[in-house]
DNA sequence: GTAGGGTTAG
């Protein structure tokens, strides 16, 4: 009992100062401290500071000294003090492990509030225990506070429990507020139950419920979606005259979402007759909602309505709205609103202004230009400038920029169009920055206008703006692109030297491009010794390019010393690079030298791909070095790498190459059929129809071609020639002759090797007849080769056999006349 | 303002 009246008397009085506390705590968000005697003001300021001086020591003799003057008025108001929660936290900490101090209702409420404020919910979980544990009396006010704490950082279920425990223990008699301050904890979560179950709580108590009470309630059945309840909720509200700001925009931030937009408009008509009016975040909130849902006419009368309401819209709404006019395609409507905008004084940021010129004309985009006011800072003029500059430059129309640009400097007034004049409003060297350059310079280098764009670029000092790294190296790069290589390097030395500026990776490897396109292998090597410097890496695919380009002009050696410069220098170039080398070294019959760079590459830990042992294959089978290539093949194997179709191509063509066709029949029927990879291809065939006829097998190569057929594998070409080709070696060119039909009526062109091994099998057989039809129809589908020509002779010795025979020579003579034959023949022949 | 470069049949 004695319990009872103690916590009675505690409440009684403080209850006043509580309420106050919270009113002013609603109006400022803030926990507002108590009112402390000038001499506790010295001591609170003294804690503060040591708290937040580093580095601290909680024993410190200064902390032991103040330790005994501390009260809970003061721990209050140190607490409010800190801008970290953490260190509040420490000092909370400290306070209560004070001798003869111990925590009240209100320092656990300042600690809360701050805690809550920064969202530790782990925190102000401990807290509530300590709170619990602590048996701390408290007010109903107090009590009420720290739930509302607890329900502003989600944590629901503590706020209800702490009630309970409290309630159980004997700290606090909750009353109505308590309750109310719980109900609003619960309805920014979706527990229903517990709302309900405690409303009952109430009423059983006999409480008188109030709009305290029942607006909570209101939030969870909007939240939730069930409009009767809310319905019915708002109506109960509005007769007992309980609605205000607050209910109102719970009712239509709900309606809109629901796409009710009359409903929303009716509410807030019906509301503004009682003098209740929506407050500005809520109409923020509506207008964001509507321009969303593209309800334009929405957004725009609630936009009004917010005006007249006394409002002054911020430039995030203003930008919501035009936008949303502006994908629309009402783009009057979202000029006026801008300039609408600009008249109120808003200062137009960049970020809308160019997201109004991606929507707007010429005309319209003029037009901005046009209202500018007299007496615009010359900042905001520039930014408006540039924006008709990269309108310009977008829509293509990149002399207009330029002559622009060149009219805002003022340095060709003469050449400048009127109607361009006109539109200058200002001019000088203040109204252009280097972003109007960076703009200009690029449009023109995208045009392939490289030169003006140097030229512009030289002018900038006249107009005092200081070149970027940006246009220094766009500059650079379309210089070397258009292989302009000792400008590029005036440019980069200027950039260093007179523009202070380092040049980037990109710069460097811009002239190191140019340089291997350029097969300047001493340039590129030397240009790799200054990037080595910066640490700037020479990009691979220029090196790699490089290589390539020697390797096809027979330069492997220069292209393998160029490899190992690099490594020279510190650059360990890739294993696409020493791939093209290879290749190189191959194609000059320098195979061992490619084996002997491929083992060095093993030997310093590179594992070459399928692609190196492809290449590497192919060159030791085309050299009739099977067994070594059969080898690597097999070393692949081990290595754990899938040898492709090209693998097993190349392979074939080794062992047919060498006569093993059983070997490379054995070689087809291991290419995996998986679907991934395709099985085998047009080239497997050919290389296999070649190699059987090669081996005197001309039968099995005709079984080859059907079977390819069968498995839809389309002839190439390359296919038909080597079929033709090998029936004519093997003496069967009647045979022969019917692929190269097929051939041309599929619309292919032999080349003339085919022709030559057809007619010499058909002269062979002496049907001379047919030669000379073949010959024929060879002239009627291109000329006869030249005497330089590989084919040449041999073909001569089929036209010497026709002329011979009385048969034929007539034809040919008159061939030979029309000059279908050739200038060389005629004294051969005659 | 910056990633695609190397392999097989005649």
């Amino acid at each position: 009992m004695r319990r009872y009246t103690h916590i009675f008397r505690l409440w009684f009085y403080e209850e006043c100062s509580d309420a106050l506390r919270l009113r002013r705590f609603i109006c400022t968000g803030d926990q507002v401290s108590p009112s402390v005697s000038s001499d506790s003001e010295q001591l609170v300021s003294n804690i503060v500071s040591i708290f937040t001086k580093k580095p601290f020591h909680r024993d410190s003799l200064e902390l032991r000294n103040l330790a005994p003057a501390l009260t809970t008025k003061v721990v209050e108001s140190v607490l409010n003090r800190f801008k970290s929660w953490k260190i509040a936290h420490e000092f909370f900490d400290w306070a209560s492990s004070q001798s003869g101090y111990m925590h009240n209702c209100y320092t656990i409420n300042a600690l809360a509030a701050v805690l809550s404020g920064a969202r530790r919910n782990a925190e102000m979980k401990t807290l509530s225990s300590y709170l619990v544990n602590s048996r701390c009396p408290m007010t109903p006010g107090a009590l009420g506070f720290f739930i509302r704490c607890l329900g502003n950082v989600g944590m629901v279920e503590e706020a209800d429990a702490v009630l309970n425990q409290a309630k159980d223990l004997g700290l606090c008699i909750p009353n109505k507020y308590t309750y109310n301050c719980l109900l609003q904890a619960i309805s920014r979560s979706n527990k229903v139950e517990i709302l309900e179950m405690r409303l009952k709580e109430m009423t059983d108590f006999g409480w008188e419920l109030d709009k305290f009470t029942l607006t909570p309630v209101l939030q969870m059945y909007c939240n939730l979606g069930r409009m009767k309840c809310a319905m019915r909720v708002f109506e109960i509200m509005g007769d007992q005259d309980w609605l205000d700001v607050h209910s109102l925009s719970i009712m239509v931030l709900r309606l809109s979402k629901l796409c009710l937009t009359d409903e929303v408009f009716e509410l807030i008509q019906k509301m503004e007759s009682r003098n209740i009016r929506v407050n500005e975040q809520t109409f923020c909130i509506l207008i964001h909602g509507f321009v969303k849902e593209s309800k334009l006419d929405a957004a725009l009368e609630l936009f009004d309505k917010m005006k007249r309401s006394g409002f002054t819209p911020e430039i995030s709404l203003y930008d919501t709205i035009i936008e949303g006019l502006c994908k629309k395609g009402q783009l009057k409507r979202a000029l006026d609103l801008y300039l609408e905008m600009r008249e109120s004084g808003i200062s137009p940021d960049s970020k809308l202004l160019i997201k109004l010129s991606n929507f707007f004309s010429e005309e319209q985009m003029i037009q901005l230009l046009e209202e500018l006011p007299e007496g615009m800072d010359t900042k905001t003029v520039t930014l408006y400038y540039n924006l008709l500059l990269t309108f310009y430059i977008k829509a293509g129309l990149t002399d207009k920029a330029h002559i622009m640009l060149r009219g805002i400097m003022g340095s060709d007034s003469n050449s400048c169009d009127t109607a361009m004049d006109s539109l200058i409003k200002f001019k000088g060297a203040g109204f252009v920055s280097t972003a109007s350059f960076n703009i200009v310079i690029s449009g023109l280098i995208q045009k392939g206008e490289v030169d003006s764009a140097v030229g512009l670029f030289l002018d900038m000092g006249q107009v005092h703006c200081r070149p970027t790294v940006e246009i220094y190296n766009n500059l650079i790069e379309a210089l070397c692109n258009s292989n302009k290589l000792d400008v590029a390097k005036d440019l980069l030395r200027e950039m260093e030297a007179t523009s202070g500026l380092s040049p980037t990776q990109f710069t460097h490897n811009c002239i190191f491009g140019c340089l291997c396109r350029r097969e300047d292998t001493i340039g590129a090597i030397d240009m790799v010794k200054v990037m080595r410097v910066y640490v700037h890496e020479p990009w691979i695919k220029h090196s790699s390019d490089l290589v390539k380009r020697l390797c096809n002009k027979g330069r492997v050696t220069e292209a393998c010393s160029f490899l190992a410069d690099l490594v020279e220098e510190g650059f360990v170039p890739d294993i696409v690079a020493y791939s093209t080398a290879m290749r190189g070294l191959i194609q000059t019959h320098k195979i061992d030298q490619a084996m002997e760079l491929f083992r060095d590459l093993q030997a310093q830990g590179c594992h070459p791909d399928v692609v190196a042992y492809n290449i590497l294959i192919s060159g030791l089978c085309k050299a009739k070095r099977v067994s070594e290539a059969d080898k690597l093949f097999e070393e692949m194997l081990e290595g754990g790498l899938f040898p492709s179709v090209v693998t097993y191509n190349s392979m074939i063509d080794g062992w047919c190459q060498i006569g093993d066709v059983d070997r490379a029949l054995l070689c087809l029927s291991k290419i995996s059929r998986k679907a991934q990879e395709g099985g085998p291809d047009v080239i497997t065939y050919t290389t296999l129809i070649d190699g059987l006829c090669n081996a005197g097998k001309p039968d099995e190569a005709l079984t080859m071609w059907d079977e390819m057929k069968r498995q839809g594998c389309v002839p190439h070409s390359i296919t038909f020639m080597a079929m033709i080709k090998g029936l004519s070696k093997s003496g069967r060119p009647e045979e022969a002759r019917s692929y190269l039909k097929e051939m041309l009526r599929e619309g292919m062109k032999p080349q003339i090797y085919v022709y030559v091994a057809l007619l010499e099998a058909l002269i062979s057989e002496q049907k001379l007849d047919e030669t000379f039809q073949v010959l024929r129809e060879m002239l009627e589908i291109g000329s006869f080769p030249e005497l330089k020509d590989k084919w040449h002779v041999a073909l001569r010795d089929v036209l010497a056999k026709l002329v011979q025979d009385e048969r034929t020579s007539s034809s040919i003579r008159a061939l030979v006349a029309e000059g279908h034959l050739g200038p060389h023949l005629s004294d051969t022949d005659r």
